[in-house]
DNA sequence: TTGAAATCCGAGTAAAAAAGTCGGATTTTA
DNA sequence: TAAAATCCGACTTTTTTACTCGGATTTCAA
């Protein structure tokens, strides 16, 4: 039940997009994004390959290409951004989660409520938060945190 | 993100267990639950060691001996079970979870809001259903389900 | 007292998934 | 035309999962 590195470099990686093209004109690259965020550059390739096949990030080819969020940060859910790189959330695969007629075997039928319920608890908690969210509450522990920090400093440097 | 095996068998073990052992004198083998369960029973065997080990079953060895709950069903969490299986249920390996101070990397910044929402909704979800809930749960099921329908005539031949 | 039925225990293995790598094709800019 | 970038499929390595196995120990019952 753990989150690959998938899940967990990509969304840094979106956030990273997002704090650094805001005009929207602008794009990162992979290389640029990989530096920032320490992650090897090949795997992160593949990782916005999934992004961008979901729809949440746009690329551009070519020298002094890059790639983009596809829409405003306030409209991206980090559930959208996880489930494009891990697959749906769910915590098994049962129908049952999903449909409300299906079930078959054992497994589904006693423990399916158990699946639901986590299934439910985990989609809501993932679709409630929206990356411009993220972006604000790395900012505001700008003291406590030196990473936040370098983050703030970031964002602040493109803004500015 | 997907549950593995030892937690989807063994809540399942737990449950029947729960079903065969009711009157708390009884027990039940890793022979007969295997068999009804469909797993294998030596891989079982691993998973009651597990739940032995958090305190979730009791065990009567030799000849006629067999496994029981250690406290009553409705004592039981299904957070307790799967916990004991699986490990923490946090999506993440995240010291931001559990403690407010530690910070480090620059995952655990700007994320660690989203793994410490995720990991609340998925223990209040899994620590808010008693494994007694799952049986009735299982038993008002009969008509639309035959696996349910079988669990109940389980129980009720021990009940009768 | 002996044999069968059961839990206990550590180690080993095979298959699957995760994590990361690589070589090269294509596109675009300068 | 060279450099910088995305694009793409396939490959490899490492880790985890999902078992399996052999034997030790305990207990009951004949």
């Amino acid at each position: 039940m753990k989150l690959s590195t998938k899940g967990r470099y990509g969304l840094r990686a979106v956030i990273d997009l997002a704090m650094h093209c805001e005009d929207k004109s602008e794009t990162a690259s992979i290389q640029s994004i990989a530096q920032r965020q320490g992650i090897s550059e090949n795997y992160l390739e593949q990782l916005m390959r999934l992004l961008k096949k979901a729809g949440i990030i746009d690329s551009v080819r070519g020298a002094g290409g890059g790639y983009k969020l596809s829409r405003e940060a306030s409209k991206i859910s980090v559930g959208d951004v996880l489930r494009a790189l891990e697959g749906d959330l769910k915590p098994v695969d049962c129908q049952a989660i999903s449909e409300s007629g299906g079930c078959e075997g054992a497994d589904g039928c006693v423990t399916k409520y158990v699946w639901k319920k986590m299934n439910d608890a985990i989609q809501s908690a993932v679709d409630s938060i929206m990356l411009d969210e993220l972006i604000n509450e790395g900012c505001r522990e700008k003291e406590t945190c030196e990473s936040g920090e370098l983050v703030c400093e970031q964002k602040a440097g493109i803004k500015a």
